[in-house]
DNA sequence: AAACCAAGTTTCAAATAATGGAACTTAACT
DNA sequence: AGTTAAGTTCCATTATTTGAAACTTGGTTT
């Protein structure tokens, strides 16, 4: 009958799931770490690590004897950033926001049930590159996750919601489903949410949603600070000027058109 | 009998076969067009595409209709840059080299027979990001690619020239594996190369490669610049300060233990 | 030195999943 | 209403994946 978590889609999608078992430890990797968690019979997962390899989505290190994600993933996901019309249309945005207001911002959208920081701009230390677009984090304590799941559909919110672990961080943290439904209704009603420390002590900030003009999500702005820096009413200042930045990475993720995509909806769109 | 081209590995090598279609066109594309340029039947290609959309390998944009490479790859990539002991180990280094220098500095790796840049620090634009990782080059006309080539073993070496497309770029490109194998054995014999405008016109590096103490190709540095602002002469007085370089990271590279490790191995590197 | 052990690799018949031609459903345009 | 192109589903056939068990390899113990 059901699939049970919407999991294996065949062969291919078993051989992603030891692709992220590898990726689940942050470190390489023998066979028999990745046999011992995974619930395959050795010749199964040997035969997926086989081909992996041989595909450039693992890279073994044979004076080790250890796998690690391959290379092939860097090349893909850079692909990947620049295919999405969010990241690179957002890039010089979130970086003007930065240097404006002197703090961290935050670019993130919604994967599965997660937060995903596609962008980080930190005026103080400018290089960071991989090591931070590629994150993940919870979505029930962060500005970034409210925000987005303030503006989701019932049906879509109540799957998110039904995959978060509320895991207590800190003293603030929203802890269950009722709080966090609270919170967000409060946050469609303002436009905007708060992280009140709920994720790291000391760490505040104040995050928008990016919608576009139907209201669908399209990702999610923050800016970050400490308490010992600033305040919450600080931040809450500076929702405007974020609001302009929000709003007009929408316009541009919409419109924008690649290159050469004339060939399509190009009627439609020369109609109006 | 044989495989052609060390192609397919069963169904999961033509999911990801299917995967690199959707990357090569730059930007989301629909159903149509992956088919026509895939190899597979309509069928076939629809249940690939179902698959690794609902996988997250690809995202689907249901206003326009289109795929494109999904948000997963993105956190995988993230994984995979920190696993690899080359990128993370190196960005300190190549941060100061570039700085140094006051040019642009690249590090690259071997993907296939091509140059993959895992990461790129200029001086001068602060940030980039995945915009510039995950870039690939190729092999035969770039100083990295070169750097690379000339260390690897003769067959790993035969393989590597045997995909180049020689392809002329400009005036000074090496157009033949005769003219690339003589430069190689020059490159080998020197400890490091150049690129004299073999790729772009104007654009000149120099690129040494980073080895193991077993003379294993981990990866390459170069430093690039352009004939308007200096030359080869001036570039090649960086050589020591590259090396330098190089080597530190070799050697990091080759001695780093991630976190808790320290259960592999620990009986032999013990002993020394 | 022989026996032992753990890690990794190969085998092969049975079980399962992939295949793809063709039919079907939409949706857009005439 | 009629036509065409794009996208989706069906299902008997075919090819691939599966996984227990046997085997190999390299290192350690008695």
């Amino acid at each position: 009958m059901g699939l049970d978590k919407g999991k294996s889609d065949g062969t291919v999608g078993k051989a992603l799931e030891i692709l992220d078992l590898v990726a689940s430890f942050e470190r390489p990797v023998r066979f028999s770490d990745v046999l011992e968690i995974a619930e395959f019979p050795k010749a199964t997962v040997y035969r997926f690590i086989q081909t992996l390899t041989s595909q450039g989505m693992l890279s073994y290190d044979p004076d080790r004897q250890t796998y690690a994600l391959g290379i092939r993933l860097v090349r893909l996901a850079h692909s990947a950033w620049q295919q999405s019309s969010l990241a690179p249309v957002a890039h010089p945005h979130i970086e003007k926001l930065a240097r404006d207001v002197g703090e961290t911002v935050h670019l993130a959208q919604m994967d599965h049930a997660q937060v995903l920081y596609v962008d980080k701009i930190d005026p103080g230390k400018p290089i960071e590159m991989f090591s931070q677009a590629g994150k993940v984090g919870p979505a029930y304590c962060t500005g970034v996750g409210k925000a987005m799941m303030a503006y989701l559909d019932a049906p879509h919110l109540a799957e998110v919601i039904g995959q978060q672990s509320f895991h207590v961080f800190t003293e603030f943290t929203l802890a269950d489903e009722a709080a966090l439904r609270a919170e967000l209704i409060d946050i469609r009603s303002n436009g905007y949410g708060f992280d009140r420390e709920e994720h790291e002590p000391d760490i505040i900030c104040v995050a928008l949603p990016i919608l576009t003009a139907q209201g669908r999500v399209l990702g999610a702005l923050s800016v970050t600070s400490s308490t010992q820096r600033t305040n919450l009413a600080a931040l809450e200042a500076l929702v405007p000027r974020i609001q302009l930045a929000a709003t007009a990475i929408a316009n541009e993720a919409e419109s924008w058109r690649f290159p050469d995509q004339s060939k399509f909806q190009s009627v439609k769109t020369a109609k109006g």
